[in-house]
DNA sequence: CTTCAGTCCGTGCGACATTA
DNA sequence: TAATGTCGCACGGACTGAAG
């Protein structure tokens, strides 16, 4: 668990290995996921799997405050596979954020600080008194997302993530690199076709086009952050031509990169 | 889980357009 | 006129499904 300010500037996205539960505790600001962003208020929860990168940005004048929960799968995964349910999610379309003003989200926030007290002060038997209340918090994101109680797909999913991450992760740190599903599958001692499997079952979308996204985001944060010109975004992102960068962006973010740093260059400046 | 073959689509090259 | 952005097209690699 860990309390967490966002910085008012734009910081890099980034996954973590394990779930993630984040509630605002006071103050505003923006919470990016992917392509979806959301203001901040006071009372709100976020839900993060480990495939979504994601960011938050503080209000300069109204600092956000965030307590984070993050936690391994394992530990719902041979006994209570259901609720990792509400975490086997697709990020498009997929709501990361439960407004304050929803009922179960007062309860989780409370549930979380309870949490927090325990693990502050560390008493005996803390550790199931954090495990109880995230248990109690699982159930009612699984009451409020209702995702489909396929626990074959949940299971296939997270077996899927489990051999993958070391490449997603490898994925994170080269992907300025040209590389191949050859590349990534030798790394995991596979075929390239079962890799690709893996990575469907995941993450929803093949390796390439999972490598592309990644570079995207990357383009993304340097559009935001630098003023490099854009054929040098390209490269540095790990795009071999111009015109596959422009392609994959527009298809991605639905519009030119260009465009895309003059808009958000005006918001976050 | 691998191999293989067929299909599809993204990539890279090069040319052209636009802008400062 | 140079830098930057966009587009068309051929080809190679990714993807898929079948067979084992």
């Amino acid at each position: 668990m860990m309390m967490h300010v966002p910085d008012y500037r734009l910081e890099p996205f980034h996954r973590h290995s394990m779930l993630e539960i984040g509630c605002c505790l006071e103050g505003e600001g923006v919470f990016h996921f992917g392509h979806k962003s959301y203001p901040i208020k006071p009372g709100d929860i976020y839900v993060v799997n480990p495939v979504e990168p994601h960011r938050a940005q503080s209000d300069p004048d109204q600092p956000a405050q965030f307590l984070f929960v993050f936690f391994e799968p394992s530990i719902w995964l041979h006994t209570d596979k259901e609720l990792l349910l509400p975490f086997l999610y697709r990020p498009e379309g997929f709501e990361n954020r439960i407004p304050a003003s929803v009922a179960c989200a007062t309860g989780m926030k409370e549930a979380l600080l309870i949490m927090w007290n325990e693990y502050c002060r560390r008493d005996p038997g803390f550790h199931y008194m954090i495990k109880g209340h995230l248990m109690n918090i699982c159930a009612s994101l699984l009451r409020y997302y209702n995702p489909s109680p396929d626990l074959l797909e949940a299971s296939n999913v997270l077996s899927a993530y489990r051999t993958l991450r070391p490449v997603i992760q490898f994925l994170e740190q080269n992907y300025h690199d040209p590389l191949t599903v050859n590349d990534v599958s030798s790394v995991l001692h596979l075929s390239p076709s079962r890799t690709q499997v893996l990575f469907r079952e995941a993450v929803g979308m093949g390796f390439a086009q999972y490598l592309r996204s990644v570079r995207v985001h990357a383009a993304k944060d340097l559009l935001i952050r630098t003023s490099l010109p854009v054929t040098e975004i390209c490269q540095q992102s790990g795009f071999q031509s111009q015109a596959a960068f422009y392609r994959a962006f527009e298809d991605q973010v639905g519009m030119k990169p260009s465009d895309y740093r003059n808009l958000l260059s005006g918001i976050f400046s």
